[in-house]
DNA sequence: CAATATGTAATTGTCGTTGTTACGATTACA
DNA sequence: TGTAATCGTAACAACGACAATTACATATTG
């Protein structure tokens, strides 16, 4: 599996809305001003907004002054959601099969994969301390 | 970028040297042998093992008999270690470059990368709490 | 000298992602 | 009711990264 820029494009989206005050439909921000604000392209955009709609952060509508707007206050969106909205995780890679034969050996991959999860899950749960509305702050409190 | 399996062929390895008791140049283990205990091809392994020589947790020596074995107790070798080792880290995306002109929305891609270098860090944390000599623990005490 | 083994370059095939176009469905507004 | 705007998604090509493989110079043992 390759990389995926699916994480940055959502937090950055998340972040305009907030700052841009999109928090209901009459205040909706089109894909085609999102994509100019990364700057990328309005389906990539669209890709991304379906999932956070499906994950409940956001919520769309189709249609002349359509668009997306934000479903909960920034400061209850927490990174960690976001990540898992567009099913990220931390790639550290997938551990090898083992060959089979030796019963030390084999057991080596579930290990290696025990601390994948551990620390994608230390990832996750540093995401958490970190909320969209922490984005728009002027100060680097967050690090 | 790709996602890569740099990281739990390494460890791999390295769970493989310390099991097999490789400790010294005379119980050298050959990329061949890693190799088939993943299994994976042998370049794969040496290009691998290149960086841990590297990285100064193992050893290599070419000619007959040669081979891998490890340099320090694997009790004492963090998983943190062996991912800095290969170049790893958590592959969370890199930031859009966000457009010029709005002075709150070009912040956005510092913070949101200043997010994922703290996810980033928290992974390497809690890998550094996991040594290679957990790896070859029977009871999964390691989550 | 022959056999074994590393380190690295070059090549190929595969796979995922991005960017793009296209299209049907939905919505606002005149 | 008609027109324009907008979403969601499919289809496609271009691109890049990686694994696997072959090849070879170098190093070491016996």
């Amino acid at each position: 599996m390759s990389d995926s820029q699916k994480f940055p494009v959502a937090a950055h989206a998340l972040a305009y809305l907030a700052h841009k005050g999109a928090t209901a439909p009459e205040h909706a921000i089109s894909s085609a001003e999102l994509a100019a604000s990364m700057p990328t392209n309005p389906v990539v955009v669209r890709r991304v907004t379906a999932m956070l709609a499906r994950a409940g952060l956001i919520d769309t509508r189709a249609g002349a002054g359509g668009g997306a707007w934000l479903k909960l206050p920034p400061s209850e969106i927490g990174l960690d959601r976001v990540l898992r909205a567009v099913h990220g995780c931390t790639h550290l890679g997938v551990p090898p099969p083992g060959a089979a034969g030796c019963p030390v050996g084999e057991r080596i991959p579930e290990a290696v994969s025990a601390a994948i999860s551990a620390a994608d899950q230390a990832a996750a749960t540093r995401l958490s301390t970190i909320t969209v509305a922490d984005l728009l702050s002027t100060d680097p409190e967050k690090l």
